[in-house]
DNA sequence: AGAAACATGTAATCGGTTACATGATTAT
DNA sequence: ATAATCATGTAACCGATTACATGTTTCT
């Protein structure tokens, strides 16, 4: 699903500007789950209007500069349910945390406690986020959302704080033997040829 | 962190040819947080030969295709010991799933319930993979991270069983406020000053 | 018979990020 | 003073995916 139809969606909740669609993937309801930049939230809006699927009303504001508030049509609205007709993609959790985890015996107990702190911190930062948004969320969607976000990240702090002991000994080197037996090398059949690059 | 420092990371575990380090993206310990294609992956292992942070054997199997088996350099563990010093990037989430459940109102209280089965369905699977990891894990790191795993995905779980009916009430169209309070319109000074596009 | 696994690699494409360009106002 | 917020937009770049190209063996 790209940035256009993230678009669409939002503005089937409310009329909005690329700046406040770009304020919605950062800090509110969104921000858990998705993301996209000025560069191509702006180029979509542009794109959505050309199809007909938004229109926009250019505001003057004092002091500020003009904006451009879009507005889904009916056609954007029909586009729209049938985006939801598909079937949503995977999700996709990308995170080099718990890639730096797997070497914790490449780092110093004090690096990985810091690594584990400062991810903790962030957690409980967004903790705050998400209480705001249950108390404020005025439809079943959101507090579900809200709700959501709340559960998984209690839990991954409760696991952290429990477990962290696990990969903070001292540096204990040597091959971690866990990722080689996914590999099952078949010693039999193979013969080294060559050797290249070293 | 690009794919040339992932693949390297891994090489410092164990040696392994480019189709192995993609089966550890796709099944193995990785899986859960991090991806990439062969087609990022081969060039990633040729670079990483021309700068000398990893070399390779050529091994001939009966019955298979040739296979290059690359193993990290004393340079190469340099270099990736440089990148862990590095502060790793926020983790990014990305999930149509959640997206398409602010929506629950635009679709038929089935089609929600399809795709809510359909998740805990995929979880389950996942939890299943993920026992078998924390039964041969084999390093407290290994254990940690599919702990970790673990233990977010029965959050996920339990929460979305628990709270499924939240979303599933039958089809409740109208504007959802709680995204519209997200952006508070200052009325006052602002003027509508054209319509475009509809 | 056909699909899936094994195995490597290239080229075209594409979506998206980063940086750039501009500029007033407000908060620190 | 300086940074941050508000506000839109373009161009360059880049990393990565997809599709293509090739061929054997094993599993269903």
């Amino acid at each position: 699903m790209d940035v256009r139809t993230l678009c669409l969606g939002i503005l089937s909740l409310c009329d909005a500007s690329g700046y406040e669609i770009k304020k919605l993937f950062e800090d509110g309801p969104f921000s858990e789950f998705l993301d996209a930049s000025y560069g191509s939230i702006y180029p979509s809006l542009t794109r959505l209007t050309e199809d007909g699927l938004v229109s926009f009303q250019t505001m003057e504001q004092d002091g500020r500069p003009d904006k451009k508030v879009y507005s889904i049509t009916a056609n954007g609205r029909i586009a729209f349910m049938s985006a939801l007709d598909e079937d949503p993609s995977e999700d996709r959790y990308r995170s080099e945390f718990l890639f730096y985890l797997v070497f914790s015996h490449l780092m110093s107990a004090n690096r990985v406690a810091q690594l584990i702190d400062a991810r903790i911190e962030t957690y409980k930062n967004k903790m705050r986020t998400i209480s705001d948004m249950l108390e404020t969320a005025d439809t079943p969607g959101a507090r579900f959302l809200a709700g959501h976000s709340k559960a998984v990240i209690e839990a991954a702090i409760r696991y952290l704080e429990e477990n962290r002991h696990l990969v903070e000994g001292e540096a204990m080197l040597g091959q971690s033997a866990s990722v080689g037996h996914h590999l099952e090398h078949r010693q039999s059949s193979e013969r080294a040829v060559g050797r290249t690059g070293s």
